[in-house]
DNA sequence: AAAACGGGGGC
DNA sequence: GCCCCAGTTTT
C-alpha cells in the first residue's frame, strides 16, 4: 500500500486541513481533553464558552468545580472532565511555571492526558512531528492496509515505520475528516470514495 | 481485560 | 428508544 499516495489524495480532498479556532497550547490542551469521546461540533462552542470565563491556568486552577461542571455539561463526562481541567491547571502552575510543556513524556503525566491528546497538542499547537492516533486513524490505517494492529498504541508505532516523518503531523487531521465523512466506522461510503482503486476494502 | 464516565444528536 | 461519539483512568 502506497502511503504517500493515500496522504497525497487526502491533502487534495481537504486542502485546508483540519480547522482549529485557536492554536494556543493551553487552549488546545483544554479543548482536546474536552473533545475526548465527544463530537467536536459540541466541543468547539463549549470550549469558547468556558474560556470566556476561565482563559488561563491561573483562573482555571482556582475555579469552583461546580461552575466548570455546568459550563461544560454538554460535552459529557462533565464530572471527571471538570475535575481534570482544574487539576491540569494546578499541575501546570506547580510544576511547569504555568506553561504547557512541548514534550510527550511531560504531557502524558497530566491527568486525563493520554498519548492521543498529548500528540494532538504537539502537532497542532507546537507543530511537532508526531502521530495522534484516535479511533479514526486506527480504523482507517487498518482498513487501508497500512498497518495490522489491535490497539492505537501499536498503530502509532507501526505508522511511524511506514510514513515519512514530515507527514506525521498531517495524518490525524486528514484521517479524522476522511473518517467522519467517507470512511465511517459503519456503512462507509465506498461508492463515492477517492481511494476506491487502491483500498483493500477489508470491511 | 473490562468497566466507568455522559449529554446530545442521528436514525 | 437505542446507539455512537477527536479516550483515559480505575477496577
Amino acid at each position: 500500500m502506497d502511503v504517500e499516495e493515500i496522504i497525497s489524495r487526502l491533502k487534495k480532498l481537504y486542502p485546508k486541513g483540519y480547522f482549529h479556532i485557536n492554536r494556543d497550547p493551553y487552549y488546545l490542551l483544554i479543548s482536546t481533553v474536552l473533545s475526548q469521546r465527544t463530537r467536536d461540533e459540541v466541543t468547539i462552542p463549549t470550549t469558547q464558552k468556558l474560556f470566556s470565563v476561565f482563559d488561563t491556568p491561573q483562573k482555571m486552577a482556582s475555579a469552583d468545580v461546580d461552575e466548570i461542571r455546568e459550563l461544560i455539561r454538554e460535552v459529557g463526562f462533565y464530572n471527571v472532565k471538570a475535575q481534570r481541567l482544574i487539576e491540569i491547571s494546578r499541575v501546570l502552575l506547580d510544576e511547569y511555571d504555568g506553561i504547557v510543556p512541548d514534550d510527550i513524556d511531560e504531557l502524558v503525566k497530566l491527568p486525563g492526558v493520554g498519548r492521543k491528546t498529548a500528540n494532538c497538542v504537539l502537532t497542532y499547537a507546537f507543530d511537532k512531528d508526531a502521530i495522534a492516533v484516535d479511533t479514526h486513524v486506527h480504523r482507517i490505517s487498518n482498513r487501508m492496509g497500512l498497518v495490522e494492529t489491535d490497539t492505537p498504541e501499536e498503530t502509532e508505532i507501526e505508522l511511524e515505520k511506514v510514513v515519512d516523518k514530515e507527514m506525521w503531523k498531517d495524518i490525524n487531521g486528514l484521517m479524522v475528516l476522511f473518517g467522519k465523512s467517507i470512511c465511517r466506522p459503519v456503512s462507509p461510503k465506498c461508492d463515492v470514495c477517492i481511494m476506491n482503486d487502491i483500498c483493500p476494502k477489508l470491511i
